[in-house]
DNA sequence: CGGTGGGTTGAATGTATTCAATTCACGTGG
DNA sequence: CCACGTGAATTGAATACATTCAACCCACCG
């Protein structure tokens, strides 16, 4: 099993490179890991933020409830993420986290970062950059789910996650952990879960993927690409190659 | 008018106390300042951006192209703003920014703002505060665009930019410019514009809000807050008094 | 005076939603 | 061991709603 520390070397060190200094800085922190079943809640909206959250493993969703009880998820996160730098500077937390599947998340005093970002401040720009990647991914989820027509919406959302998956080392062979639910999907494209339902199914229809028992398969990922205009360039990953020809 | 330096202080000390030195440091920073016709791009998709721009006046828009064609709002800017403090770390910009109405933007190259950085890291993180609360609009879009009813997507939007402008002191009496024509108004939300135009005939006809000539005036404030389900907490302003009873 | 870019409206169309019903896998308790 | 309840996935039919398309108005400008 990886420790905290690895993991945010290793994901930091996708877009930054980071010099000896800060590794040994990193190495320095004091994560405090916990386990957290399937869809528990750990950081909820409304909460004042006091830790940072680095995933070490499994799955994590942001998401914001409405008034109207609709939740809206927002963004998920791999291995190596830390989903609430975002709360960083944040008096008050505008949505919540919670664990996808089973995941392990290690957590840190937002007053540690800081002192470790004064000490070593290409940390902190490399955290800084992190946050700002995930605002692209932010923006491209407005695109997604404002812009596209649904099949290529959902299309666009598992070319996006396969692609993340791929990067942080987590597919193997065509296939990586996705454990969604219908009715969170529905909740992640603004779409309600019987359409849902018959976008997905044309979508294994179409021989492109197929997902089932928390599994994405992407048996042709160009295909599924164009499907869903897919292009890679909003992650800003240094390794641009596709999943697999 | 106001000059680069000053709308810059306002509005990060409108999130954080800046010290005199970061104030100092500030007004040694050399902008150069332009002018922008509507519509005028001045940074495109796929750029590889050197310079960061400060929103001095007048309003600025973000904006993905998608291979169909059609173009997708991100966000709006206001004077005081930092647009693409976003791409300060990013190889190519993965969106455009363009004047709305006329508007003047002052340009820094992103070198002379990372020195900056080094020598201030107080003003450092005052900016990356501004990124990461550009992102926090960002997850409101894609909940307004996702979760919300026309109608209230529309109301939230405009509820937004006149809580927006008026903290960045834009409102007269009960109205502020929004140089945006319903297509575009479509094109952020997500919406045909024959939908744009009957939705927002219902909006005026509630007697909340109207909006014509590039102005957008709010008769009842609460009422089309309610409308939109709005409430400004995302924004994480300081000063979150409502904009009139 | 004719063209252009907004804005507005009605009617037809297409598509997602809602609602209800069914199946299946799974776990619990009789 | 079986009956039952639960949660998720699936499907059909009716409904609601946004989109498309077309036409028209208006202000502005060359």
């Amino acid at each position: 099993m990886e420790k905290a520390h690895d993991v945010l070397i290793r994901n930091l060190g996708e877009h930054t490179a980071l010099a000896q200094e800060d590794v040994a800085e990193i190495r320095g922190l004091t994560f405090v890991q916990r386990e957290f079943a399937p869809n528990e809640d750990f950081i909820r909206q409304g909460d004042e933020p006091e830790h940072s959250a680095l995933v070490v493993s499994g799955m994590i969703a942001r998401y914001r409830l409405l008034d109207s009880g609709r939740r809206q998820y927002l963004a998920f996160h791999l291995s190596g993420d830390l989903p609430d730098s975002q709360g960083l500077f944040i008096d008050q937390m505008d949505h919540g986290l919670c664990a996808l599947g089973p995941a392990s998340v290690a957590f840190i005093p937002h007053r540690e970062l800081f002192i470790a970002f004064r000490r070593r401040p290409t940390f902190a720009l490399s955290v800084w950059r992190e946050t700002l990647l995930d605002a692209a991914i932010f923006r491209e989820a407005i695109t997604n789910n404002s812009a596209r027509p649904m099949h290529a919406r959902m299309a666009h959302l598992f070319c996006e996650l396969f692609y993340r998956a791929r990067a942080a080392q987590l597919v193997r062979g065509n296939r990586c952990r996705l454990p969604l639910s219908l009715a969170q999907l529905g909740e992640t494209l603004g779409m309600a879960i019987a359409t849902v339902n018959r976008t997905l199914a044309d979508l294994r229809r179409s021989g492109t993927m197929d997902m089932h028992d928390g599994e994405l398969i992407v048996m042709k990922w160009r295909e599924l690409q164009r499907l869903g205009g897919f292009s890679p360039t909003y992650l800003h990953l240094k390794r641009q190659s596709p999943p697999h020809a």
